[in-house]
DNA sequence: TTGAAAGCGTTACCAC
DNA sequence: GTGGTAACGCTTTCAA
């Protein structure tokens, strides 16, 4: 374990000089600059990140993190997961300041960002909104090299520096499959029941699904309908297409405002036979599951959701650490015995 | 963020002295202890991870890590995520050795043991035998300050600070509600296969599973076999309960050696109708997934049973943080389609 | 262009 | 019993 003293020692240098060529400052001789190097090279060097952790302290580093402030129990687990990163942080002379939306105006999230970033964040989380005027505040923010880490939802086209959240698209073949799997008299005639339509994951989820559907013969969506991820509005559309549509043997949830739609599935008697799959792991979800309703629910864990995000601007910050762009969840599927 | 340095100055004491009174060293004043604790208390201080890791580097640890030599691909993985730790605890000046064992004696692991304790190790990592000289070894450690952590099969009545790995029991449980869910006739009739009948994560899966099989009328258990984690020994057991019984319609594989089995399956034209169920992520068993032969697979995360046990030694070792007991890594369902 | 030294927070050792 | 100080590894600032 080689340390900045001993390349300094070995190249007849002060640890100054090494820290400034170890770091590309400028400012040193090209022939002490090639020594070092050639010194720090031979002796494998790898900064020991408790002594940077400490050292960038005096820093005294702010995180601002903004989601929209959606009714999604979902994102309660992602709440206690913050708390939890929050406090960890805390201990290393780090400050986090939580901002939550209500509406899905993209105002109110940039009206967030300014405000965090005038109380001197250097650095953001955010579950953004798929909206124009959110990606050209995170470019902004980026040209000041404030960093920022999307998560849940992804802005691929904006200057973040990564994100953290579910595959999409894997989910919604792995609903598929699981779909297939369950599938009693090889036929499915499928409901779709989507959250929001301006949601990038709720959509990309559907896309998901339809792409192992359309390879499989025995696959048929009968009709996509939107809840607005409401529960009275999932209640209602999901009555209208069942009555509609008797031949539905199949249901997928795309997203929350599950209990309505599963209420209007016993109301019309209609449990019986019938294959019920979903997202997340609300407590909602979790008792219809145990009720044997829902066979099955795919989740995106909320926790590292809340974490890591933080934990990759904490890291880039103060240890110089680059993150991957796509960190993705697992998708991990739910069933009653291992809820 | 208060730090001992504000303890000190509050109690009108040394930055020596608050740690005495904070760590609990003898050879302080009962009324300058109760005082530190006072402002302590008042101040909500808790202390610095890096300051205290920069400082254990002093200590110079050495951490053990003994397995069971096993052909079992899916330790492949365990050892990729070992290495990966290795290189990152090594980092704050913390070496890891590893050994492996190849028989099922416990005198084996017992040497390894003993070797590392010689040269001098501070904590050990233990994929264990269910063996009692193991046990009484493990204890013996603990008297001499060594403490230890089992990992992907514990020994709950030994002194090991904790255990990280599958929850078996739930395990067999997830196997059979797969099954029930994946079930088309309505009555299943199935084949278990055992790898070794010592090894505790084998056994406690079956029974995990009989849990769930007894409380459901259509799942009839027809025969259990022994494969003693061998490919040949698998096949031919295999071949010998199929033809037997050609009532059967689903097979857990609770073990390693799948491929084997499957092979059988397939030689005697098994493969319609029949439900496959198996354990862990090789690469074999997602060959046979993608082929449509198994269904599902339920897997432990063998990355978090070779980092975790390490990072709670290292963890308990420079920043005293006790561990919980039972460390359980997720119980994950791999379809074809989250692969 | 470079060196010296202080500082981040904790622990350990040597004086008194 | 207690205080002072060096040490862990890195960064930053001030002098030279």
């Amino acid at each position: 374990m080689a340390t900045i003293k001993d390349i300094a020692a070995l190249s007849g240098v002060s640890r100054g000089t090494v820290d400034r060529v170890l770091n590309n400052r400028k400012g040193v001789h090209p022939d002490t600059r090639s020594k070092v190097l050639a010194v720090t090279k031979s002796l494998d060097y790898r900064p020991n990140k408790a002594g940077m952790v400490l050292s960038a302290q005096r820093k005294n580093l702010k995180f601002g993190v903004v989601m929209f402030g959606t009714n999604n129990p979902f994102f309660d687990d992602v709440r206690v997961a913050l708390s939890s990163i929050t406090s960890e942080l805390s201990r290393y002379n780090c400050e986090i300041m939580i901002r939550s939306t209500p509406g899905d105006s993209d105002k109110d999230q940039i009206d967030a960002i300014d405000e965090l970033v005038k109380a001197g964040i250097s650095g953001l989380a955010i579950a953004p909104q798929n909206q124009e005027g959110v990606v050209k505040k995170i470019d902004e923010l980026y040209k000041k090299h404030i960093p920022t880490v999307t998560f849940n939802s992804d802005l691929p086209t904006s200057k973040r520096i990564a994100y953290v959240g579910s595959d999409y698209r894997k989910s919604g073949r792995t609903i598929a499959g699981l779909m297939k799997l369950i599938d009693h008299v090889g036929q499915l005639e499928i409901g779709v029941v989507g959250g929001l339509r301006s949601v990038l994951c709720h959509t990309e989820r559907i896309e998901g699904f339809k792409d192992v559907a359309k390879e499989t013969s025995n696959m048929h969506i009968v009709d996509t309908v939107w809840s607005d991820d409401d529960d009275l509005k999932c209640h209602e559309v999901v009555r209208g297409l069942l009555s509609s549509h008797p031949e539905i043997n199949a249901m997928y949830f795309t997203a929350g405002a599950i209990e309505g739609g599963c209420r209007a599935i016993k109301e019309l008697g209609r449990e019986k036979g019938m294959i019920v799959l979903t997202h997340d792991k609300v407590p909602s979800t979790c008792a219809l599951i145990e009720e044997g309703l829902i066979q099955a629910t795919v989740c995106q864990q909320p926790a590292i959701q809340g974490t890591m995000p933080l934990q990759i601007l904490f890291d880039y910050l103060t240890i110089g650490e680059k993150p991957k762009a796509l960190n993705y969840t697992d998708t991990e599927i739910y069933i009653k015995e291992n809820l």
